[in-house]
Parts: structure tokens; C-alpha cells; sequence
DNA sequence: TTGGAATGTCAACAAGGCTGACGTAAGCTG
DNA sequence: CAGCTTACGTCAGCCTTGTTGACATTCCAA
């Protein structure tokens, strides 16, 4: 049970990058930059007492303005209850407008303010200017691999989630 | 302010995958791919009434056996008190060793006991099978391009944290 | 040898997850 | 129309995991 093992076929010297060893390093790898990820965007929300939760909320809604609640419960990944404590604070302090809509009055659609597209993009130039950089210093086949093998991590559902929203912003 | 900017140059088509639109996307496919990375573990975590902490502590403990509490506070980017919350479980609860420091009395050198070996092993099959499907499915070149990126979105502090991980390992 | 620095522990608090229960309004269906 | 379902909000309470502050122990250097 705790004797090396190796679960990675050596059906010759091109398969090196299945080895545990290298999955270990793509797993350290994926933890650091995910804390380089969200560095930026984390401390500016602080200075404003907000956390990561809202910044989420923020840029969803963002990316698809009108959406409802349960629309986006269903990216977040959260409950209702944990949505809805971000998203109160988010209406009181005037980033988020709650609209009931149209044609079904039990939906509220979810808009950001002025005020609340305004801390977006100043979030978004953030994390953007971070992974530019990454970008950059990489170059452009590098950035289709990390496409790649980011789609392929995804969960089924989530992946269909991101195609969506992809294919929503352009 | 609301209006579309583009910080991206264009200085030839090559530089799509610079456009804002491009890396939205791929801040995007970071948020959903992780989620998707924690999955399998998270699962196997909450069964044991431990937490993604409980899981890096494991790992890292693992990675570099004996290594001091302060060290680990320093991959770890977690205060201390925080980071002794979670040890101080896996201590009680048999999966974790704390030997005093010979030479000096004041450190504490972390070891996995069997027990705690066992579970590094389960939680680190699952997240590997995961990646080792992943790799699989985006092909070598794909994954040399996702380390590059992921490689130059770290803090220059967590990249030579990774490196030294990375070097101890092979 | 004594005062400061380093290491680790205990206590208390906050953010943000979670479940469960419940209320209200609106839509849908037999 | 009656009754079920859906969408949303909210209250209460819990857990994990982050934080700061206070403190004990140990080491080292003036």
C-alpha cells in the first residue's frame, strides 16, 4: 500500500510526461498558479472588505448581464444561501442590480451598476495583466496546451458551462 | 471606463490569443479546471471530515519529509495558527508525526506515519488518475505548453518554492 | 547572563462554505 | 380554479479555514 508504484505505462520513452513524478510536479504546478491566479485580484478586494466570493459573482454577471439567480448558483458551484449573502452585500453597497423580470416575474436579473463595472474592470485589468504576462513569456503554442489540458481537467458539466460562455462572449 | 477597451497589441493575427477576449477565456478555464482538480480529493476528504487544508498539509509532509512547521508555513502561504489547526488534527488523529528537532529544540520535523501515508496515497492516486487523463487526452506537447504557462503565472517566490519541490523530487 | 529573535501553541473572531426549514410570489397543469 | 411546482429570499445554526493577539519555550548574540 505505501511501496513506490507507478501507474503510468512506459510503452517507450515518449510517454515520460505520464510518469507520478511529473504528475506530482503538473499538481504542484496547478496549486502555486492558481495562488498567482488569484493574488491580484485578492488584494484589491480586501482594501474593499470583499472577498473572493464576490469577485466571482462579479465578473459572472458581468460576463452574462441578465442573468438570473439560479443561472448562476449553477456556475458558482455554491448554494443559494451562500450566494445570497454575497450578492445582498453586493445590491446594498450598489455594485448589483436586482431586476424582476419580464415575462417571469419570479426571476430577478442579475446587472452590475456603474460602480460595479467599475471595480470589475479594475479586478479583471488585474488578473488580465497577470496572465498576459504568463502568456507572453510562453507564447502562443504554449497557451493552445494550456487550453488543452485545462478543457480536459474540467468536469463534463463545468466544460459544457465554460463552452457556453465562451461562445456567449464571442 | 464601461466601454470596450482592448489592452491587447495587434501587432499580426499571431497575437490572437492576446486579445482580452482570449484571456478572459482563459481565466475562465483556470476557475472551472481547478475546481475539476480539487474534485476527487475534496470528495474523498469530506468522508474523513477533513478539508483541502487536512489535503495540502498531507501532501506537502509527504513531499518533503522531516520538513519544520515553518517551512511548511512558507509553501503553504497560511498563517501559523492556521496551519497548526489542521496539524494538530492529523497529529491526534494518528496520520502525522512531530518529532523536536535534534539540533535545534524549537523546531518541529513533520513525518507521515503509515497511516497518514495510506491516505496521501488514496488522495494522490485519485488526483493523478485525473491529470493522467488529462494529460493524456491534450497529448505531450500540449502538456510541456501548460507547464510553461502555468510556470509564469506563479509569484517568482512560489516558482522557486516549485523548483525546489520540483528538484528534491528528481 | 540577559534581552531579543525564532518557533510553535492557545484563544477568539470573521468569511464563506454547508444543511434544514420556511415564506412568498408566480407559473403551470389537471 | 385548486393545487403542485418553481424561483427566490431569509433565518438559524454548523463547519472549515483563514485572520490577529497573547504567550511559552528555546536559542543566540551582545
Amino acid at each position: 500500500m505505501s511501496e513506490l508504484r507507478s501507474s503510468a505505462s512506459y510503452s517507450g520513452e515518449s510517454l515520460l510526461y505520464l510518469t507520478d513524478e511529473q504528475l506530482r510536479q503538473g499538481i504542484e504546478a496547478m496549486f502555486f498558479a492558481y495562488r498567482g491566479f488569484t493574488a491580484d485580484p485578492d488584494r484589491i478586494l480586501s482594501d474593499l472588505s470583499y472577498g473572493r466570493a464576490h469577485h466571482r459573482a462579479i465578473h459572472f454577471i458581468n460576463r452574462a448581464p441578465g442573468t438570473t439567480v439560479n443561472n448562476l448558483l449553477s456556475i458558482l458551484g455554491v448554494t443559494k444561501q451562500s450566494l445570497n449573502r454575497v450578492l445582498r452585500t453586493l445590491i446594498e453597497d450598489g455594485l448589483v442590480e436586482s431586476r424582476v423580470g419580464q415575462v417571469d416575474k419570479r426571476e430577478r436579473h442579475l446587472h452590475l451598476t456603474e460602480k460595479g463595472a467599475a471595480l470589475e474592470a479594475r479586478l479583471s485589468d488585474a488578473q488580465r495583466a497577470r496572465m498576459r504576462a504568463a502568456y507572453r513569456a510562453a507564447g502562443p503554442e504554449a497557451v493552445a496546451g494550456f487550453r488543452q489540458v485545462l478543457e480536459a481537467m474540467m468536469d463534463t458539466e463545468l466544460r459544457r458551462a465554460h463552452v457556453r460562455l465562451r461562445d456567449a462572449g464571442q
